[in-house]
DNA sequence: CACAGGCGTTGAAACGTTAAAATTAACCCC
DNA sequence: GGGGTTAATTTTAACGTTTCAACGCCTGTG
């Protein structure tokens, strides 16, 4: 039960291995009869022909000059939790839906997707070259080190949602996070709010927590606001840091002095940690805090209240990602950044203050 | 600047390419100098050489009988918004848990996971074929002709919550779903509900869903309450059919007759949906509808009220699943069910009834 | 000292595919 | 009918790896 080669649909059809290889790859730059084209495909078939890529990766190495898998890899940061338990943060499902979103794409386009995270000590870049991943997607924060490599070896790269200079020269799609961050917070400070707390993950110069913390300053600036750097609250992403975060702010407003009404959380994980721990200790949401959030993933619509959100269309940004990235392998368009439009969604998660604040 | 291969490596070290091969491959039946060793593994390093798993698959296919590509294939349902868009279902953040063990216990093994979603027209077994995946892990339904491709290729295939003959052989995970439906059903009727919503995805005798419509008619006949087909709200899984049940639910209640004071959903994402339905209806949960949930997902402990929910153990799922796979890879072990624990999580989404019902 | 046997290493072949070069067949033109 | 095109197909070689069989060397033994 040896599996079925070329050679054996060759030997089938009466024809050569390079005919039938002509055949099913469509070469444009060769002709053949219809009849035998006809005889082939037919034998293709009656055997189950299913060719190997295997085969076709390691031949591809000969002329391209660099080995094609019809793969791309998509990296995804891993969970922190512990040192042994490294496991890709799927568990956010904004990643979740712009893998499933790219996967899609990818697949319409012929190419497969890995996912895979990395092993301590092993760079991405062994993967890619062992497997011959024709392209690398790369979200949130990355090694520069390996970024330098893909430049050097010319390797197709998208960038999503990644700032800093490393990122130069590469295709890329983000929000704009900074203009996001002020619309959330303007929006909380246009109905009335004026300590805000800032909840968000780790804030790093070359990441989106960043872009967004310089938002909520740019929306405390314009509306006049002084900014306290008590109101902010990083840690890392996930529902847990929203209950510290409700936890610690809870505290806040028990110690007196100017309540903390309003929180931005820069995304809606966070934002649902948050209201869940701020209704466990008695605080409602938005009766005693409001709360907005960030990406508006399929929860934040089902959540009581309803999450206010900055909605980026997170199906929309993987589709662009995986055509940036077909364009990236075929060698068209140029590097540059994409943005995808974002919009603030409201529900119910945000009141307007009547005591004390002013409608501006 | 092209791709250092074995043979690169072998010039540097003096010594030949066989030599190189052995050593980086620890092959057990040949001895090597240390002084050898040293020598290639140093010289491996310096020219930063990464092996091509496109060539170790080709020439695998030689002496194995299959060539082996270090990979397996995760089959994931399918959304089936429309006919265009057949996204993979991570948006169930249970498939999401389960796939990202998954993937960390099979990379520690030296596996890497293909997750793709099939086009129409177009088998899974030719993408098995095609990337040489080394085994197949397939969740939920599956076309009982590709099954059968598997066993009469002897593919390594892992089962997980896969009911029905057609698995018969096979490695296969799950849990106990019939007890799960009775305990979660069984937890309502201990509180004293009698009319008792069935709300879940599709009922197929080969699924799980159809599982825990059993143990909910058991729990119902344990407590002596005839089965009343109109409570059955089947459709398909996610937010969206829990919301349309509540709608149903709401419009039941209205229409006189007995209350249904409480529902048995049998995915998280479900029981989410449906709550959010209830409240926006003006029903309360848990003081008008009580609802129970299955999986566990992080978000069923998030929500306000907190989901009461038959909990599995995703990960530790993903985890068993992956460690049968290997199992199955390396020829070891029998093929059978594994079944995981499973228990109650009581939160806050479930109340006793007092006025009617009577405690058991 | 001849020779068996083990040790360390190597050359050749094979895996399935495709690009480039070569071959054959068919046709046309003077 | 020979030379020249073009069309259709085949032969060859190569991609990077592993396995198998074979080789030379050393050592101990009779």
């Amino acid at each position: 039960m040896r599996k079925v080669s070329i050679k054996d649909v060759a030997r089938e059809a009466g024809v050569s291995a390079t005919t039938v290889s002509y055949i099913l790859n469509d070469n444009r730059n060769v002709t053949i009869t219809p009849e035998t084209r006809a005889r082939v495909l037919d034998a293709a078939d009656r055997l189950k022909y299913v060719p190997s890529q295997a085969a076709k990766t390691l031949g591809s190495s000969r002329v391209m000059g660099r080995a094609r898998s019809k793969m791309i890899g998509v990296v995804i940061p891993q969970t922190e939790d512990s040192a042994e338990n490294e496991y890709i943060m799927l568990s956010n499902p904004f990643y979740s839906a712009f893998l499933s979103a790219v996967e899609f794409e990818m697949r319409q386009a012929g190419y497969h997707v890995l996912v895979t995270g990395t092993n301590r000590g092993q760079s991405y870049v062994d993967v890619v070259k062992s497997r011959a991943l024709d392209g690398v997607m790369i979200i949130g924060m990355y090694p520069s080190e390996d970024i330098e490599e893909y430049r050097r070896f010319n390797i197709p790269t998208v960038l999503v949602d990644c700032y800093g200079s490393a990122g130069e020269g590469f295709f890329s799609v983000r929000t704009d996070d900074r203009l996001g961050g002020r619309l959330a917070a303007g929006h909380l400070l246009g109905m009335g709010h004026r300590r805000i707390a800032f909840v968000s993950g780790e804030i790093r110069e070359d990441g989106v927590n960043y872009m967004r913390f310089l938002g909520y300053r740019d929306a405390l600036e314009e509306y006049g606001v002084d900014f306290d750097g008590s109101l902010v609250f990083d840690g890392y992403v996930g529902f847990g840091h929203g209950a510290e975060a409700a936890a610690d702010i809870a505290a806040a407003n028990r110690g007196g002095g100017r309540a903390i009404t309003a929180a931005f959380a820069t995304s809606d994980i966070a934002a649902i940690g948050l209201m869940k721990g701020l209704s466990e200790r008695g605080l409602s949401v938005p009766g005693d805090v409001s709360v907005i959030g960030f990406d508006d993933i399929d929860y934040a619509g089902m959540y009581v209240p309803g999450l206010t959100t900055v909605r980026q269309n997170i199906v929309e940004k993987g589709r662009v990602a995986a055509g940036l990235m077909i364009d990236a392998l075929n060698g068209r368009g140029a590097p540059g950044e994409t943005v995808i439009p974002m919009q603030l969604v409201e529900r119910d998660s945000v009141r307007r203050l009547t005591e004390g604040g002013e409608d501006i």
